[in-house]
DNA sequence: CTGAAAGCGCTAACAG
DNA sequence: CTGTTAGCGCTTTCAG
C-alpha cells in the first residue's frame, strides 16, 4: 500500500507520540563566528538521530528569549540549548529540567549542567603565558560586566598575577561587551594611562583584533610595544597581523557534546549532574613577546 | 475555562490547520559570517510574524541536502530558503515552488525567484575602480568553478577590463572554495608568475584576508606593491591591516527581504518572477591604491 | 450566539 | 501474525 512516493505526516506524528524531534538554540549572537561554529556542532549530531534544529538568535531582549521559550511549552520542539546565560522565567518549572542543558555560558542558580571550558583555568594559562614571558603590568579587555564568563576569566587573570604575588590594578581591566569597537575603545583608555600597560589579554579574538588595531593606529607595534592575546581562536585569528596568540575552544566539539547531552536527558539518561568540562589549548602565536625592557624572570 | 497556563499544543493546532508555522534555511556554510548575518535577518522577520526558523548547514553534501528538503515534505515545514545554489530533487515538484525561495545564489533551471545582488554590477565596480586607479595588471582570485556567483562576478570582472579595451589574461583568474588558505594559495601562484598582477579582486573578504596574508609573508606591501579588493564587507574588513577596499552586501536586508517574500508567496501572493535585487555599495578603504609605476592613467 | 461533534494522520493497543 | 480501532489536541462546521 505505502510504496510510491509515500512520507509520513510528522505533525500526526508527532501529536501522537507526544514529541517534535526539535531542539531549540537560543543564542546571543549568530554573527560571532564563535557561536556559529557551535550551533554547526549541534546540527550536525541532530541530524544523524533525525532531529531539527530551531535558532532563536536575536536574544539579547528579554521579551524575544520569552517567546522563543514560549516553544518548549508549546510542543514544538522537545528540548533546548541555552547559550545566552539566562534561564527565560517560564522554563524554571523544575518539570522542565531535564529539557533543558546551558552551552558555554553557565546559567548561576538554575542548577542545569553545562557544556563548557573551564574558562577560570583558560584565562590563567594565558595570563599565565604574558607572565612567563617577563610582562609585570599587565590589563585585562574583559566581556560585559555580570557575565559569568567575564567573571571566570576575571578571576583567571587575577589567579595568574596572584602566583608571581602581584595585586591586580583596577585601572588596568575595563569591562565591554564582546565586539571589536568595544577592544578599540577599551585599548585607547589603556593606552591614556600614566603608566600604559606592557601586555593585554582580551576576553575575545574580536577584542584582541580590535586592541591591536588601536595600538597600531597610535603608531605602537605588536609585540613590539606591546603584547596582546585574545580567547576563541577564531578563523581570523590566525590571519591576523600579527597572527594572534590566543585560547583555543573546541567549539565543534562543545556543539556536538551539547546535542548528545541534551539527547540523553530527553530519554530519560541523566548524565553527568555538573555537565562537560572540555579541554582548551594555548595557541601561541606571534603577538606575544617579551616586554622590550625586560629587567629579568 | 482557558485561564491559569494554558498554552496550545501547536503539534495538534498544525495537524488540524496543515501548516506548521516555520521555514528551513539550507545554507552550505554557517561558519562564515556571510551567511550569519543573512540568517539573523530572517530570523527576526519570521519572530515578527510567528515563524519559526529551523536551520539546515552542513550541507553541501548532497545527502544531507536531501534529507533536509524531506523536511518539506513532511509537513513541518511550510517553506524553505535555498542558500545553497542548490534544488534539491524531491522538491523539483512544480506544486512545491511556491513553497520555496533562492537566497543570494540564484538557482539556474530552477525558475527560482532570488533575493540577490547583481552580482555581475558589483564585480565590475570593483574591478573599474582598480582599473580607474591605473592597475592594468589586475587578477581575479574567484570562487569554485561551477558556481553562479563565481559565474557572475567573473563575468562582472572580464566586462570592467573590456571597459577600456583589455581581454582578461586566463593565467590571472584562479578558482577555488570561498575560504582564508584557499586566497592564501592563489595568491602564491600569482605571485609566482612571470609578470605578477599589480592588483587583485579577490571574491570574497576572507580570500581577500588570506591573499594579503601571502604577499605581506612575500615581504611586499598593500597597497604599496599589489592592491587588493574584496568582496562582502565582513566585521574584519574594516578592522584588518590595511582596513580592506570591498563590496557591501545588505546581507541583514537580504534576510529580512527573503523571509518577507517567502511568507507572501506561502499566502498565496505571487510577488515579483525573478526576485528582488538589491543595492551593493563599494567601500573604498586602505587596500587599494594607484600602482607603484603608473604610466599615465 | 453558544455547544457538541467530526476529523486532521498517525501509532499503539487489542481483537481475530 | 495481520487487521481494526481508539484517541493524541486542536479547529471548524453544524445544530440547537
Amino acid at each position: 500500500v505505502r510504496q510510491a512516493s509515500y512520507v509520513v505526516n510528522r505533525m500526526a506524528q508527532g501529536l501522537r507520540l507526544r514529541e517534535a524531534r526539535q531542539v531549540l538554540v537560543i543564542l546571543p549572537e549568530i554573527s560571532n563566528p564563535y557561536f556559529s561554529e557551535v550551533l554547526l556542532g549541534i546540527e550536525e549530531v541532530a541530524g544523524k538521530t533525525g532531529f531539527g534544529v530551531l535558532i532563536g538568535a536575536s536574544a539579547r531582549d528579554p521579551e524575544r528569549e520569552d517567546q522563543l521559550a514560549q516553544q518548549l511549552l508549546t510542543g514544538v520542539v522537545d528540548g533546548v540549548l541555552l547559550m545566552n546565560g539566562r534561564l527565560p522565567p517560564r522554563l524554571a518549572d523544575p518539570a522542565l529540567r531535564h529539557r533543558l542543558l546551558a552551552v558555554a555560558e553557565r546559567i548561576p542558580g538554575s542548577g542545569l549542567p553545562t557544556v563548557h571550558i573551564d574558562d577560570l583555568a583558560a584565562a590563567q594559562a594565558a595570563v599565565s603565558h604574558l607572565v612567563g614571558l617577563g610582562h609585570r603590568r599587565i590589563a585585562h579587555i574583559a566581556g560585559p560586566i555580570g557575565n559569568v564568563v567575564t567573571a571566570a576569566r576575571h578571576k583567571g587573570y587575577v589567579a595568574a598575577l596572584a602566583q608571581v604575588g602581584m595585586a591586580p590594578d583596577p585601572a588596568l581591566t575595563r569591562f565591554g561587551p564582546f565586539a571589536l569597537d568595544s577592544g578599540e575603545m577599551a585599548m585607547a583608555a589603556l593606552l591614556a594611562l600614566p603608566t600604559p600597560p606592557t601586555a593585554v589579554f582580551c576576553t575575545s579574538d574580536e577584542m584582541a583584533i580590535g586592541a591591536i588595531r588601536t595600538i597600531k593606529a597610535a603608531g605602537l607595534t605588536v609585540p613590539g610595544d606591546l603584547s596582546v592575546v585574545g580567547f576563541d581562536d577564531i578563523v581570523f585569528a590566525r590571519a591576523y597581523d600579527p597572527p594572534l596568540t590566543t585560547v583555543r575552544q573546541p567549539r565543534h566539539r562543545i556543539g556536538c557534546d551539547a546535542m548528545r547531552l541534551l539527547e540523553d536527558r530527553l530519554n530519560g539518561i541523566e548524565g553527568p549532574r555538573r555537565g562537560l568540562v572540555l579541554p582548551f589549548e594555548l595557541i601561541i602565536r606571534e603577538s606575544s613577546a617579551p616586554p622590550k625592557h625586560h629587567h629579568g624572570a
